[in-house]
DNA sequence: CGATGCCTTGAGTGAATTCAACGCTTGTGG
DNA sequence: CCACAAGCGTTGAATTCACTCAAGGCATCG
């Protein structure tokens, strides 16, 4: 884990910024947000990044890699809450009430900007726009939670392992990880299983079953999607229209 | 469903300005907060307040009573997302998005603020505060829903039940919903099930084990807690402590 | 080349589901 | 004022979906 005071990517050069998915910044935006940015943060893949009940003021955006936030029950039982990719803001939560009460692992290795927890408070004071975009990136992962929450609550097994393997396909598509149809998230079933609410075992037996319904196929660390439409159909899944969403 | 335009519940004699859980404005703030304001929305019990998919703009504040916010697949198994209490902020999502991903409908009668969707972008320029409240607030329902996935995805029945009667006594009791230790809540089994993910026979079964263990009465349109420290544990639950919340 | 991590499969078990029925209360219309 | 319907809670029985247990295969790695 290195945090990089001199951060390699430049704001104006930003990979994320470029990409027709993200709202493009006014040079004053931009500006700001060149200080607001203190440096990057490298992780290896499998590292922790922060844990729940911890104190953690840091904000920080995904510039690289994935990696998903969860909870734990004393008695090891682990709950994924949701998958952070590129683009993504974590941490937020921590910065507003300083106690984070959920813990963030990566999955690949990862870059994260790392934001000044102290100008904050300029941000919301200077540039009203950037906080309505906060306030957006809150609601949206809050559409998303609200959307687990129904799979897991009231779909069935193979449901919500296509409606999973659909929502994360889409991201991960809008954020360019899925060259060939293959996703770029090395994830293991025992993560796909802790993001369902679903045992390993009948996970995997599940993912065999979609794979001979010939909608998508496991390979070591990666999804292959192959038929996305019966995957979203046998979710019961409604692609839904994202564009022009915001980040920092 | 009746809207008034005259509101009869002026913001500096707010009932839930007053309570020692909220945090106080500033005479700025109170100023802006009554233009802010449009009128308020009186629905009966068993009312849909907004449904999904649809366009509303509209930004409310519970002012009294209670309800939940709920999705449904197309065959019509719910899922209830969370519920909203005095205090609570309803319908951001759409005020942001336009469109709502979600459903809002009252348990009980219920009064709630109706905020000019069109001075939204002058709360962000004019009143960082504010708007800063407004992304605390965001951050604390993500919060919940986090913890409402973890208890759906790996906790038992009986620690489901247990653990949302736990939350729900405490977050009614922050709002003087609970005279004599019986929630004001309307809540029939059916509610609770569709809350937990779980079928509204188990959900009785189970209600009636916490029953005979002592920790709770269930009563029609409410339930006694007899012993909180006992169903917190039986939920496990670590009770937190949250003060001086904000509110809009 | 043994160890470890991940995937896979079968068998047996169990927790939660569906089905079915009944009691109680409330409200409503004849 | 009674009769009937509707909503909610309750319970038992049968079923099923998902879980645990157990074991083995196949890579990768030190």
């Amino acid at each position: 884990m290195t945090i990089q005071r001199a951060s390699t990517t430049k704001c104006e050069l930003c990979p994320l910024r470029r990409m027709a998915h993200f709202r493009p910044f006014t040079q004053d935006e931009l500006a700001f947000m060149k200080n607001f940015k203190t440096g990057e943060l490298n992780v290896e893949a499998g590292a922790t990044i922060f844990v729940e009940k911890s104190v953690n003021l840091n904000l920080y955006t995904v510039l690289q890699g994935s990696g998903f936030r969860y909870k734990m029950l004393k008695d090891g039982r682990r709950q994924i809450l949701n998958f952070v990719l590129p683009g993504d803001l974590v941490g937020l939560e921590g910065t507003i009430s300083g106690e984070v009460q959920h813990s963030v692992e990566s999955l690949s290795a990862m870059t994260l900007c790392v934001f000044d927890r102290s100008r904050l408070d300029m941000l919301f004071r200077n540039h009203p726009a950037l906080a309505y975009d906060l306030t957006w990136i809150a609601c949206r992962e809050e559409r998303l939670l609200d959307e687990n929450l129904l799979t897991i609550g009231r779909r069935t097994a193979v449901e919500r392992v296509a409606y999973a393997l659909s929502v994360l396909y889409h991201r991960a598509k809008q954020v360019g990880l899925t060259p060939g149809g293959k996703m770029e998230i090395p994830l293991t079933q025992s993560h796909l299983s802790d993001a369902l609410g679903l045992s390993l075992v009948h996970t995997n037996k599940t993912i065999r079953k979609l794979q001979r319904l010939g909608a998508i196929k496991w390979i070591g660390s990666g999804v292959q999607t192959l038929d996305a439409v019966l995957l979203a159909r046998t979710g019961g899944w409604p692609a839904p229209a994202e564009t022009g969403r915001p980040f920092l």
